[in-house]
DNA sequence: GCCAACGTTGGC
DNA sequence: GCCAACGTTGGC
């Protein structure tokens, strides 16, 4: 099993609002960055974990959890002329942006915020990479170690 | 393949 | 709103 960080801007789509989706489960779409669409295609597996990070908002920090409930398919969004994440390159042959399913497991009593994670750069979070200096990926890869040591901030 | 211009991200 | 950091685009 792997382990993940997805982040999101809670203006756009909070923790709450997947609480609010049917089955508290959404398609991850609108991600337009290759090494993120490459990790979402090619790396995420049925089972994974990760993180749901907020971001641009007044307290930036992980929101919870969720499952991934399947590998990558098509984003429907890029395709759809009328989307506001529309992309006219690629179609449904030959698809340029992927998205996963995932379902919260739970939201945590409180965010674990960013100012938290920092105070273990130097340490125990050294190789969480949205610490890393100008780290803008929207889909980034944790380890076991740095999850473990994650959820006991919680 | 280089690189300048441009757009986006995201914390503050 | 500012700005540093970084990815993408497109001319050459």
């Amino acid at each position: 099993m792997n382990h993940w960080l997805l982040k999101s801007e809670p203006d756009t789509f909070s923790i709450d609002d997947l609480a609010a989706c049917p089955g508290k489960t959404t398609a991850w779409d609108g991600v337009r960055n290759f090494q993120a669409r490459n990790m979402l295609r090619d790396d995420f597996k049925k089972g994974d974990r990760a993180f749901f990070y907020h971001s641009s908002c007044p307290e930036p920090g992980i929101a919870g959890i969720v499952e991934v409930l399947g590998p990558g398919y098509p984003d429907a969004t890029a395709l759809d002329p009328h989307h506001a994440h529309h992309d006219p390159v690629g179609s449904a042959d030959d698809p340029r942006w992927f998205v996963v399913d995932v379902r919260l497991v739970r939201k945590f009593q409180r965010i674990v915020t960013l100012d938290e994670l920092r105070a273990h750069a130097a340490g125990a979070l050294r190789d969480l990479l949205i610490l890393r200096r100008g780290n803008r990926l929207s889909v980034t890869p944790v380890t076991r170690a740095n999850w473990d040591f994650i959820l006991g901030l919680t």
